[in-house]
DNA sequence: TCATTTGTTTAGCGAACGACCAGCAAACCG
DNA sequence: CGGTTTGCTGGTCGTTCGCTAAACAAATGA
């Protein structure tokens, strides 16, 4: 199936990493199409021809951003060798991601649609699910701890554990955003891996 | 002085309550004047007349917002004979505030506007100082728990102690914010006071 | 060659935005 | 009473919002 008619003059890609770095800047409601189109290269109209609508892009723009600077946190759960290895990885990664010299300092799944106009409640809730997706991840590494042997705690502990770092990485977003610097996370970190062996313990 | 001119039909506090409740639900760039006129009762240049411009409108909302729903978990602070009661108690508080049954379920000043279109730069930083002035309160709080003796920990670690429980609170807001019941919250608030004996007693 | 398919550009849609002014209304003063 | 001060309503300023129809451009297939 050959390609028919006129060729795409631009990259979907690297329109889409542009868009990424636009919405990561401003937030969802704070970037507007035409922000978007001058950023991209393309008229409005092509994003909608290409992407769909702003939300559509959106959803689009956070696929890319789940798949690059989400890995290092979701990466470092699923190799670290244990349970509590593998959550003050993340926690780590996490901290690297938001503190990095490129990019706004505050994870965009967090901060960039939390509140905003009534017509955009569904890309709030779209966000929402992502984040919950985290405590669900992170309670599936402390069961696999379980059943690895090197974790032992009550079902009921582990959601509550899972909770509490979700907490912990939802707050540091906050903190970097408000200008700590990656040292200071990095001591928040250990405040919060602290509680682990009191946490598991019991 | 004898009150000159057309009195006043509404009463402002009542008005700014009014403007409280809208901002707190869609944030700063969610709400526009028109739903502010809205909500208040009077027209868009009352609100001009009165309060000043949007901007100068939500500042007055978010010393309204302090006064009220921010007052509970600084007495907490306050009041509690310990550094560590009241660390405790500020957060079981703040836990109160983000799930109350007639309020949204998230702390304002955390979330009411954390990203943004560039013109509203000065909205951001005024909450991110407000913010930031949450940590220099706690850190204040847990010096006072030294020189009362109920504290022993070096000047460094009060910092990070201190960073440490505003993180949590901060992150507290966002698990509100996704759903999380207070019950929810409390697990997770034990998780992180778990940490307070290994953290106080190096 | 020429119709077809697809992408891009242009131009603009209706609605809402924040902001503000003119003019009227209601209190005070002398 | 007239004159002054102040507050409120209605309307409108220019801009921007997300979005789209129509015309044009560039490729393919027959």
């Amino acid at each position: 199936m050959a390609t028919r008619g006129r060729p795409r003059t631009f990259d979907p890609d690297t329109a889409l990493r542009q868009a990424l770095d636009l919405f990561w800047e401003r937030g969802y409601e704070g970037t507007s199409l035409n922000d978007l189109a001058e950023a991209m290269g393309i008229a409005s109209a092509s994003i909608y021809a290409c992407f769909g609508s702003k939300e559509d892009l959106f959803r689009q723009v956070m696929a890319l951003y789940g798949t690059t600077s989400g890995e290092p946190p979701r990466r470092a759960l699923r190799e670290q060798p244990t349970a509590r290895a593998a959550t003050h990885a993340m926690l780590r990664a996490t901290a690297d991601q938001i503190t990095g010299p490129d990019t706004p300092h505050y994870c965009m799944l967090i901060l960039a649609a939390p509140t905003g106009a009534v017509e955009n409640h569904a890309v709030r809730e779209f966000l929402a699910d992502l984040r919950r997706d985290m405590h669900t991840t992170i309670k599936d590494r402390l069961a696999r701890g379980v059943t690895d042997g090197d974790l032992t705690a009550p079902a009921a502990t582990l959601d509550a554990i899972a909770r509490y770092y979700t907490t912990v990485v939802q707050g540091l977003s906050v903190q970097a955003r408000d200008g700590a610097t990656r040292a200071e996370l990095e001591t928040v970190i250990t405040c919060a891996m602290a509680a682990w062996d009191t946490l598991t313990s019991g």
